[in-house]
DNA sequence: TTTCGCGCAATGTGATCACAATTGGGGCGG
DNA sequence: CCGCCCCAATTGTGATCACATTGCGCGAAA
């Protein structure tokens, strides 16, 4: 007999190979341009060839890995400057459209888990803790946008993520954690509580605009010092 | 001594199973809300599960292909007015961006091999064959989203053909090829070979905006017919 | 000491086997 | 005649093996 709450039915082994990865690629502990391997990959998770395989095959779909074409062997993409300008530009038909889709179906529960997430990021700004402010601003913002109900933007949201966080990543190594506002997370909240779409789309565009400006700058001096990479 | 062309480094079977998808998905020869499963396909396709895996694995991450979350089993995904209406919005986004940038990087030699697409879509709506249709105008906008060289972007939008294949389908079956006048395709070789991003830009995105309205139609009186599916 | 060449190790890919979960159908009981 | 249950077939998943190709390193020759 089982409940109407469906108890966790046994997360396959791939799909937790594919959350290591992600994080791993996020957080840039398998840093652009290195090669991977699926066997020493099998080997440091512990598990076989297989489902690295099948996460691998994910990842590399979503673009948060790419194939060398001629060696078929896994890389972890590099940081180009093209690169970071295109996301740049689709997060910014995205993700702010998914914040105004979502601002007519926010309910109290809603804003009190994005009050807690917003929390959650000063203080890791507060301490300096990177991981955890990346892992606490991507809850925020999705948080929002899964309350969309739109899939299919959703699901491109989630793949540029993927995409980003490797910049991300340079630029917290580059400048640390300053300069990094929230305002445009609590005006979001505002918005969301007061069902505004347009405020809310607004909220997310300016939030995207610091983040990306700054990640933009931080590649381009990377750049600068290492012209070709 | 290998020469500097490098012929063909043997196709890997799992593209080829990928590819065949694909087309087996666009083309609507596996219809939506149909179960699949690793093993008939193998049969059908004459190779062993595995390539199999791996190309669905691409498929599923792509959205081409569902899985269900208790079966785990797959299916194509069915067609609503909710994914169709994202669908149109992101390639609004995307795909006459991709036209701008190409433009200024068209040569004479892109914009003959338009003019033959554009020719074997009008011989194609000629004669009534959807197929020929579908590849041609898939060939005909891909021939300038790949000019772009915008590969982020161009992944994106390969991703929404993929997805948006199977509603064509719909529009076809309901109502045939006609009324679809390509007179945009003309504007966009015309604003291409004038190297007009802006014109490029304008002609794509009234292209789709006629498909797009087509389909929306389409979709709108199927759901009118089977309220719930 | 430097450079070329050969051979072994490691890689991605495909096939096959094993296993638990789920489905679908056929036979039995009512 | 209808409904339920049990068993067999099918499913996705993971592990292991086999194979061709690539890359790297060790060693030999100059």
């Amino acid at each position: 007999m089982s409940r109407v709450t469906k108890d966790a039915p046994a997360p396959a082994m791939h799909d937790l190979v594919y959350a290591a990865l992600r994080d791993a690629l996020i957080t840039g502990r398998i840093p652009p341009g290195r090669g991977v391997s699926l066997r020493s990959l099998a080997a440091e998770l512990g598990v076989s060839p297989m489902p690295v395989r099948d996460a691998v095959r994910r990842l590399v779909a979503e673009r948060a890995l790419t194939i060398n074409p001629d060696n078929k062997r896994l890389l972890a993409p590099s940081l180009t400057a093209g690169r970071l300008e295109q996301l740049t530009q689709a997060r910014g038909w995205i993700e702010p459209e998914l914040a105004a889709r979502a601002a007519p179906l926010a309910d109290a529960g809603l804003i009190r888990a994005l009050e807690a997430a917003d929390a959650d990021i000063d203080a890791a700004l507060a301490v300096g803790d990177v991981d955890r402010y990346m892992a606490a601003n991507h809850a925020f913002h999705f948080l929002i946008y899964r309350r969309s109900g739109a899939e299919v933007l959703l699901s491109l949201a989630d793949s540029l993520w993927l995409q980003i966080g490797p910049f991300m990543r340079v630029v917290f190594g580059r400048m640390g954690t300053t300069g990094l506002d929230v305002d445009h997370h609590a005006q979001a909240i505002a918005a969301l509580a007061a069902r505004d779409a347009a405020a809310a789309y607004q909220a997310i565009a300016a939030d995207l605009a610091i983040g990306m400006e700054a990640m933009r700058a931080a590649v381009e001096q990377t750049d600068r010092e290492r012209p070709n990479d």
